[in-house]
DNA sequence: GTCTATACGGCGATAGAC
DNA sequence: GTCTATCGCCGTATAGAC
């Protein structure tokens, strides 16, 4: 079966993700790759210069499907109220870690792999400066929507809202209590909302 | 040179450690471990049935050290200003993490591997739980000191310590902005101090 | 340009000599 | 109780066939 190199990479990378998700970074072997995507293991090495190289293809590959998902989802920020659009965008984020684990969890093994990987320590800086723009795009919007604004850079607080995001995550993947989350949750858009004053009449930018 | 079975485990254990800190989790082969302690490769398999068995040893020693490191270093939450109780605390943490950075990133690396790994999965959900008893003691303390008390269950408040301390810890590994982690950890301070309320004379416990 | 066969070194684990 | 030798397995890489 030919198939253009070009395909074959990105068959590869479908298949070690979904290696990934089902059995860890660490055992997305490039046997086990080949395995998934039913190829040869010599394929891998005719497609990819090295398991590290096509790591690095994953990695650039997560963080822009993170950057659109983000575009995608964190759309329903239309509201008076920023108490109430941040509850819910962070409500949002937990049903999608409770509904799909596996993704946020690869994410997570990749970013630390990333800064185990010489050569590799940027990418795990720019997942995460992907989270940070995501968030300060959200941030920009809703307090627009409920005509607030913040009180401290809004860079600052997107990195408030990923800490928090971060934070849970790691705790839910462990123990998968959803109500604590939740709480968590509510006091998070608590404690940000006081972030948010009414825009006055008249307020220059 | 003759070593007994249990203190040979004990020099493995701390050879292991050091691998996992100076080159990560990933990177500690049984064979990397004994070069690390300075033992041949046949002596591992006398200390440890396997790898495995040693990675569990390893995690249970680290939830033992972080419960003891916990009651050690959160002692100086004398004060009566909850909120500078509170700041202290988690620069305090920020500080250690400044100046180890491995250490917190082998237990990230740990509590992962963990998830991953059957039979360990419990292991990783009790480092965690040994995380919010941690954070639990300091705010009773803390708030003991301060004279006031927590308006939600104290080990709602100690989630939300440690969901922002390791939120905090894995954005800072990935961009070592430690200024960031300081307005974030100023914010978190402000916000938890908020739970808290001044006991009135004669309130019950 | 596309794919296969094969060699290499590191891995976890074991057997058996001392 | 300790060590050397070795097994089978796997990820990586290359030489060369279609």
């Amino acid at each position: 079966m030919r198939i253009a190199a070009g395909q074959r990479r990105e068959l590869l990378l479908d298949a070690a993700l979904r290696v990934c998700a089902r059995d860890g970074v660490a055992a997305a072997t490039t046997r086990a790759i080949v395995r998934e995507a039913g190829m040869s293991l010599a394929s891998f090495h005719y497609a990819f210069d090295s398991r590290d190289a096509m790591m690095r293809a994953l990695m650039v590959r997560v963080v822009d499907a993170t950057r659109h998902a983000a575009e995608q989802r964190l759309r329903l920020d239309r509201g008076p109220d920023i108490r109430a659009a941040l509850f819910d965008g962070l409500r949002g984020y937990l049903d999608h870690l409770v509904a799909d684990p596996e993704h946020e969890q690869v994410l997570q093994e990749l970013a630390q792999h990333a800064l185990r990987t010489p050569g590799l320590e940027s990418l795990a800086r720019e997942l995460v400066a992907r989270y940070h723009d995501a968030a300060e795009d959200l941030l920009e919007r809703g307090a627009a929507a409920a005509g607030v604004t913040w009180t401290i850079p809004v860079r600052d607080v997107a990195r408030l809202v990923v800490t928090i995001t971060d934070g849970i995550t790691l705790a839910w993947l462990a123990d998968r209590d959803t109500a604590a989350a939740e709480r968590v949750i509510a006091f998070a858009a608590d404690a940000l909302a006081d972030l948010a004053v009414p825009i006055t009449k008249g307020e220059p930018e």
